[in-house]
DNA sequence: AACGGGATTCCGATCATTGGAACGTATCGA
DNA sequence: TCGATACGTTCCAATGATCGGAATCCCGTT
């Protein structure tokens, strides 16, 4: 109605609102959502929802459960995300590195992706051992808990960073650091080390050392990490940072990224 | 314009239009788009679609490249297609299929997953017909027995295998294979031809074809089935079979496997 | 400098979209 | 059994969001 107040001109308020709805799927626990509920969450009213629910069932992009008159993902939405991940370009060439990496520390590697303020999972590759870390592939974290979110948080531009930490921060666990200071400094010892360090700020009893990847405009589209139980991996961190420096040098090189200076 | 001429009325054009475009997305090889190509495609002028991907670049459902003013996937359909990944229950999916198996065979059709060195029925749909078998839901078996036990195991990673076959086999009824070797012939037999087929192996007088459902990592989450009494069952089990392989590979589609090779 | 191909914006006509209200239906407690 | 409640769905006429052809902009090429 008011008109598209997201876009500056060239949008579609219905469209806009569609994402808007799907977008409620992908950030709600539940598995399923009634018209009410969203015309609710989203301001709109009950006839606009279902109207956009039947439009996205076209494509399957939402179902409707017969009997409980309720909406769910469907294949159509599924069908996409597998089609972005199978495109992210990144991935695929981080696939090979995060192999080679966990191999060669004989611990599990990961790649992350950010996504606004927030930092996701999206590979990774376990050793060969019963004790092992493994990360759930999709789940989304705040930027300053964990190595693979302090070495994102440490390469923004300034703006966001002061934008970011004027939000009071999670404590996620016991030794997340949330005192805007002692954040500042631990980005800025991670841009001058090139890499970011945890021990049991995301996940008590895990450690694990981050490092950006950058593509070819000086950007960073991911964050790989090798991470372990505590226990074992703090001993070695520092040998495990050096092969992953040398891995995301390498995945970076393949993205068209050229080093500031020599 | 021409109204909606997919859904009867409850419906929005340009929605339904959006939906189409990200399908399109989701189909295509190329990993970008450029207007005028999605334009042609989707028969649409270049002044919509321009707009429809603005719209859609609000939450990242697209992105675009500044340099090359191209437009790719983007982190929006990225999380939904996870958060749909996370919900997915394969029984709600393969219901149809079941349904339909069980219509077109005359016989029962089922639904197995797999729980460690068991399986389980989840599901099953009966024929309309006085003599039929049926199965017991949440009832579980080895892996050794049964059609669907064996669509299970042949699929299983070799060391996987290699354990289950180290231990003592239960002689469930007379006909049940138990010796390693022969046992891994017939894996391998089930292997090639794609699916798993046992006389009486698990149920005196019964018999059954069962194939795997592949989800988009290749790995197997479920297992459906065709079964019923032998007499009946045995001379059409190879029409059957044709059938059952065909609804597998319908439903693994859905979940996003994609077949190796072409 | 002129060209060609694509992306983007403009603008007034028009028709898809809107939302309040009515309707249908299932669930629940008395 | 019978209201009461809650939810999903449909109806309708008013209206403003969307439409597309044409103009414009913005490259890279010749």
């Amino acid at each position: 109605m008011t008109a598209n107040t997201t876009s500056k001109g060239q949008s579609m308020m219905s469209v806009e609102r569609a994402t808007e709805l799907l977008h409620l799927f992908s950030e709600t626990d539940s598995a399923d959502l009634g018209v009410t509920e969203i015309a609710k969450q989203l301001d709109l009213s009950k006839a606009v929802v279902h109207r956009l629910l039947t439009s996205l069932r076209g494509r399957e992009f939402v179902v409707l459960d017969e009997v409980t008159r309720r909406y769910r993902l469907g294949t159509g939405s599924l069908l996409l995300g597998l089609a972005a991940l199978e495109r992210l370009d990144v991935r695929g060439l981080a696939r090979p590195a995060i192999e080679a990496l966990s191999e060669q520390t004989g611990e599990t590697a990961t790649l992350s992706i950010r996504s606004g303020n927030q930092r996701i999972y999206v590979d990774q590759c376990t050793p060969a051992r019963e004790v092992k870390m493994t990360v759930r592939i999709g789940n989304p974290w705040p930027l300053h808990a964990g190595a693979s979110s302090k070495a994102f948080l440490a390469f923004l531009p300034p703006d966001q960073i002061d934008e970011y930490l004027a939000n009071d921060l999670d404590k996620v666990t016991d030794a997340t650091v949330v005192d805007p200071a002692d954040v500042r400094r631990d980005l800025e010892a991670t841009r001058t080390r090139g890499y970011a360090a945890s021990f049991s700020e995301r996940l008590a009893g895990a450690a694990s050392v981050a490092a950006p990847i950058f593509d070819h405009g000086g950007d960073v589209v991911g964050v790989m990490s090798v991470c372990g139980p505590r226990e074992r991996f703090q001993p070695a961190a520092d040998e495990s940072a050096a092969v992953l420096m040398t891995a995301t040098r390498d995945v970076s090189r393949k993205l068209g990224y050229k080093p500031p200076m020599g």
